[in-house]
DNA sequence: AAGCCAACCTGGACGC
DNA sequence: TGCGTCCAGGTTGGCT
């Protein structure tokens, strides 16, 4: 489910609320995510003070000062919610007790992680970093379908199946075609493109597809689920019907629009 | 090295 | 109503 602009959104929550907050407690219930957090190293989180929460990729990063950092990320069915005192989830994997509330990590797919470390990202999409340039040098050579290419971490972090398919379609390339023989022209629309999507995506508080997707923290739907152009959808905004390509790409089914897209 | 694919889980939608 | 099948927004590890 969530994607950059999910957990930005997220973040930004969990700033507001939680930031300057103690950690009180942490609690893994006997059923948690598949692989199991290191319980040793998140309770000597406990009793620090929540310096920051930030974000790489689709990664929250809570930096709690000397004591260390906790990972979290959302796999695809996990939510962060803060919740009533008492109030309790039917799929719980972790809790985070502050001093100024509860924040249950919920996930019934249990694909969610947290951890104390980060693996190898590629470069923030929309940070300085990451140019048209920089992105014509990691698709140098690859023979993989450029959406495939999009949703590897090590390309660029924090793009998924909804927000590559809209960048792709907003660039006009196709999702099949081979990373590394895009032109220099279409190389640069597609870099334009992600940052534009990533950013509507963040401004809209991100995607709410269907009752079960994301919501916030604090339970609010995203908006950006109405400025898609082809993920779910049937046509295009011009009115072309959408296909899917033959085979699914990095494991997932793709769609495009055959006229809007080259 | 890069690319492909199965595996990791659960729940919801759909067809019969 | 019940059962089987397929599908899902992500990542990883093993194999070629």
């Amino acid at each position: 489910m969530p994607e950059l602009p999910e957990v930005e959104t997220v973040r930004r929550v969990l700033e507001e609320r939680l930031a300057g907050g103690t950690l009180a407690s942490v609690a893994v219930p006997a059923v948690s995510f598949y692989r199991r957090p290191p319980e040793r190293a998140l309770s000597a989180l406990a009793g620090g003070r929540l310096e920051s929460v930030r974000r790489r990729g689709k990664y929250l990063l809570l930096s709690f000062g000397g004591r260390g950092e906790l990972s979290l990320h959302l796999g695809m069915s996990g939510r962060l919610l803060l919740a009533a005192d008492g109030a309790t989830t039917s799929h719980c994997r972790l809790e985070l007790s502050f001093d100024r509330g509860r924040l249950l990590f919920n996930d019934p797919r249990r694909f969610g992680r947290a951890a104390c470390e980060l693996p190898q990202l590629g470069p923030e999409p929309l940070g300085e970093e990451f140019t048209a340039e920089s992105l014509r040098g990691a698709l140098r050579g690859r023979r993989a379908p450029i959406k495939a290419a999009l949703m590897d971490q090590s390309v660029v972090a924090g793009l998924g199946n909804i927000y590559a398919t809209e960048a792709l379609h907003r660039a006009g390339v196709r999702p099949a075609r081979e990373a590394g023989r895009l032109s220099w022209e279409q190389t640069r629309a597609l870099w334009r493109a992600i940052r534009s999507v990533l950013e509507r995506g963040v401004a809209l508080g991100g995607c709410t597809l269907d009752d079960e997707a994301f919501l916030d923290p604090l339970g609010r739907p995203g908006r950006f689920q109405g400025a898609v152009s082809v993920y779910g959808r049937r046509a295009c905004r011009r009115g072309h019907a959408l296909k899917r390509t033959a085979r699914p790409i990095g494991g997932r089914t793709s769609l495009y629009c055959p006229e809007c897209q080259r």
